[in-house]
RNA sequence: GGCUGGGUAGCUCAGCUGGUGAGAGCGCACGACUCAUAAUCGUGAGGUCGAGGGUUCGAUCCCCUCCCCAGCUACCA
């Protein structure tokens, strides 16, 4: 069984999961599952960036030790995956020894790479920075920061000359390397315009980055000294990226999560720390890089960019509450195309959810179990389906399966939209043969079963391709269907043979509420 | 400023290396049907394909100029 090893961008835990988090994750969470249905051994991991002078702040303007504070911040994140049907199968934190103990390890075996290079060809070595120090910010500002010689937050201030020595590692070493990376494996990297513009940034040349620093000490101590015999904290690049490379350190997940991954899922923001500086440190130590990052886009409110500044302004139990989590997670992953960007906004969810969910699926199912009860006491006829029917079924199943793992990978929403089409011309075939016609004259029973066989085997197969997006609705019509054990265990690349299940019809699967909810 | 990608029906977008009448979904209007969650099915509306030039027998898709939008332009993560 193939190996499939997914990982998401780990969370910093300095505020509160929001609408931007949910969106990466159920993308991933999907990508997971459909990886499951096709015969992968997936193991899918997420967790926390704990660490960093920010969290220590913010855990002090809080008035409680970091650790504690970064606590509380996981276990929310933790109640929000399980809220949302995310189902992971690791969850890191770098706060945890394992994590850290295995930061250490990484770190020393570049040390040991080191060993027998040269001193200027050393990856890591120690070095002095000067930078203009904001008091305010508690940072070294960058001149697109500065503002009249001022830091643009705080003008008043009066910017420092500061310098610091740390531990240094040479990344525009690695600028070579990673262009015969991009141009020898394409697909290190995708959608395309991400890729564009790191091999722009390739072509400007790299600088090196510090690998520790002096002025907080929340994190993973760096585990050699420097020269004066001062330890300093290792830097976000050398604690945070490693996660995915020391999950396998953690009791039990030395076979689950081992290292090369197949996939990480990172927001387009952080492309450059993924696929320039990540790829050098395991070049530096020596090894395998994982297959490909995938960036996705952001979604927006409102036509507003989500940031912390505006404000939460979208609580992510209300979205849930509207129309149920799986609602909410076929809007996102239908409505963002997992290669670019969307938006949010309340109206989109009630159109979305009216005409895909209640219309066209919802009522597709309502009618055809109504229909397989009524004709044939709710057995589904052993007989053949339409052959012409399936025959297009079969070309927007393709789609889909491209949409998971062929040339168009990593696209949920395309797999949805295939889908929709199969709900959508199996709706237009009810039209076409009519089959309270059909039951009116015994004379026509052959013509009627292959209609109704046809109708459940459209909505099994519905049912089988969106339980990744919508775990518990599409389970709830596998079970209408008479399907028997978990939708989610159906594997999708073989027919599933319905004659003889026996059909219930339940309450509807997306009812219209009774009055459509105030938009904001 | 530089670089990249875009500007196509009210909305969200497809349109591969240029060629019969420019498409889909949603929304809208009208019609059909009754199995169904007043759902579904059909038909239509006729959009200067961002603006202006150019190449060509012929361009939404090629070239030039301009306008507008988004992203990137590295140590907050």
């Amino acid at each position: 069984m193939p190996r499939f090893f997914l990982t998401t961008a780990i969370d910093y835990a300095n505020g509160e999961p929001h609408l931007g988090h949910a969106l990466e994750k159920i993308g991933a969470d999907a990508i997971a599952r459909y990886h499951r249905q096709l015969g992968y051994d997936v193991h899918f991991l997420i967790g926390m960036d704990e660490h960093g002078q920010k969290v220590a702040q913010t855990a002090e303007k809080e008035g409680v030790p970091p650790q504690q504070f970064v606590d509380g911040i996981a276990t929310l994140f933790q109640a929000t995956w399980a809220q949302l049907g995310v189902a992971y199968d690791q969850f890191i934190r770098t706060t945890s020894a394992e994590h850290k103990a295995a930061v250490a390890r990484l770190i020393e075996q570049i040390f040991a790479a080191d060993a027998s290079l040269s001193e200027d060809k050393r990856n890591f070595y120690e070095r002095s920075y000067t930078g203009l120090y904001c008091v305010g910010c508690e940072s070294f500002k960058q001149p697109s920061d500065i503002v009249d010689g001022k830091c643009a937050v705080h003008p008043t201030r009066t910017l420092e000359e500061v310098t610091e020595h740390n531990w240094f590692f040479r990344l525009s070493a690695y600028t070579g390397r990673l262009k015969k990376l991009f141009a020898d494996n394409p697909s290190f990297l995708e959608p395309e315009s991400r890729r564009n513009e790191i091999l722009q940034l390739l072509e400007q040349g790299l600088d090196d980055i510090s690998a520790s620093r002096s002025r907080f000490d929340w994190g993973v101590p760096f585990p050699r000294p420097l020269s004066n015999g001062d330890t300093q904290t290792t830097y976000v690049w050398f604690d945070a990226l490693p996660n995915y490379w020391t999950a396998r350190f953690f009791p039990g997940y030395a076979d689950k999560a081992a290292w090369p991954a197949s996939l990480h899922v990172i927001g387009k923001d952080i492309t450059r720390f993924h696929t320039v500086i990540w790829p050098a440190m395991l070049m530096a130590a020596g090894e395998p890089l994982p297959a490909q990052v995938w960036a996705h886009g952001f979604i927006s409110l409102g036509g507003e960019r989500f940031s912390k500044s505006a404000g939460v302004k979208l609580q992510l139990s209300e979205a849930i509450d509207r129309y149920g989590v799986d609602s909410f997670r076929y809007y996102l992953l239908r409505d963002v195309p997992f290669d670019g960007d969307g938006n949010f906004s309340w109206e989109r969810f009630e159109e979305v959810y009216n005409s895909d969910l209640a219309n066209t699926l919802g009522n597709l199912a309502s009618r055809s179990i109504a229909m397989i009860e009524k004709y044939r006491g709710g057995v589904v006829p052993a007989a053949a389906p339409d052959d012409e029917l399936f025959a297009a079924h079969r070309e927007s199943l393709a789609q889909a399966r491209a949409a998971v793992d062929g040339d168009r990978r990593h696209r949920p929403h395309e797999v949805i939209g295939a889908l929709m089409e199969v709900a959508r011309r199996t709706n237009e075939y009810i039209q076409r043969t009519q089959p309270w016609a059909l039951a009116r004259d015994p004379a026509n029973a052959a013509q009627l079963d292959t209609v109704l066989v046809t109708l459940a085997m459209s909505l099994a197969s519905c049912a089988a391709w969106l339980v990744p997006v919508m775990p518990a609705k599409m389970q709830a019509l596998w079970e209408q269907l008479g399907g028997a054990g978990d939708a989610s265990k159906m594997r999708l690349d073989q027919p599933i043979n319905v004659s003889g299940w026996k059909a219930t019809k339940g309450a509807p699967l997306f009812p219209k509420p009774e009055a459509p909810p105030a938009s904001p």
